[in-house]
DNA sequence: TTGATTGTAATTAATATAGTTACATGTAAC
DNA sequence: GTTACATGTAACTATATTAATTACAATCAA
């Protein structure tokens, strides 16, 4: 199964916060380009403002960023949407028959085999920032 | 969320086969050890069978390895069970405005970051193998 | 006080997982 | 050929997550 898009529309959010920096990025702005309810925008601002990456206040129109750009990486934002129990990307099957030679150590086998790719991954996102993207998206559109 | 244990029952499988080598691997003996159910261990296998690691014929008990244990990767087992659809290991909010500056340009800019993010995963299943998942239980067990 | 916005709970439809039952199909052994 | 047994599948269940949506209390600015 996939990682959830709350991810994606994290760094959606985050982006679109930057370059709309002198305007209001309300619920309902960043939903529009979303494309989504601005109830949902709201549950993952919630998140992301756990995570300290945004401001936000109640009855206050519009979240701002906490941080600089270039210090958000996509592993923050990954992080904070909880789209991945910690260091549980593969999940494995629990209870093998202590009985059987292979069903007594597949799991303490595999699990640190199965944390390395994760961790593989997940290293990426961590090289990468949310300034990254914004400066991509830059390029991108100058080429249209 | 998790990626399903239908790929660490592939490895848990595919190692027993081999312990159990010189004995009959039936779909009951092995749900025995993976303590689950015989009918989900051969839906797995006919998975594997699919992808050419085991060979199993209807009627007659038992499953045997297709190739040499050094020659099956947990990444062969991984896209055998397809606990990942290809390339998808993120999934991407469909449809983000195209009005928004964001909005038309976030997903080509995010999907090959994400794409690298997943290879990096792949790549470290395609570097082990059941070999290896077979030689470390071996070690372990000396231990106990 | 009014109007707008955030925060959050509750609901729904769609989808995936894991477990289970049931049985048709296929094979070997008697 | 009949019997016994195993595989291959379909169907069903309970559970969980996602994504979308509605509703409304709490909060703040004007």
């Amino acid at each position: 199964m996939s990682i959830s898009s709350r991810f994606a529309v994290g760094v959606h959010i985050l982006t679109l916060i930057e370059f709309n920096k002198d305007g209001v990025s309300s619920s309902e702005y960043l939903a529009e380009s979303v494309n989504t309810n601005p109830a949902l925008i709201r549950k993952i601002i919630g998140m992301l403002k756990k995570a300290e990456l945004v401001e936000v206040h109640p009855g206050i129109a519009g979240a701002n960023l906490a941080k600089k750009l270039s210090e958000i990486t996509l592993l923050d934002v990954y992080k904070a949407v909880n789209v991945v129990p910690e260091n549980e990307l593969f999940s494995v099957h629990e209870n093998p028959n202590p009985k059987c030679l292979v069903g007594r150590n597949i799991q303490e086998t595999i699990i640190p085999i199965l944390s390395i790719a994760q961790l593989a991954m997940e290293k990426v996102l961590g090289s990468v920032t949310i300034e990254d993207i914004f400066e991509a998206i830059v390029e991108k559109e100058k080429q249209k």
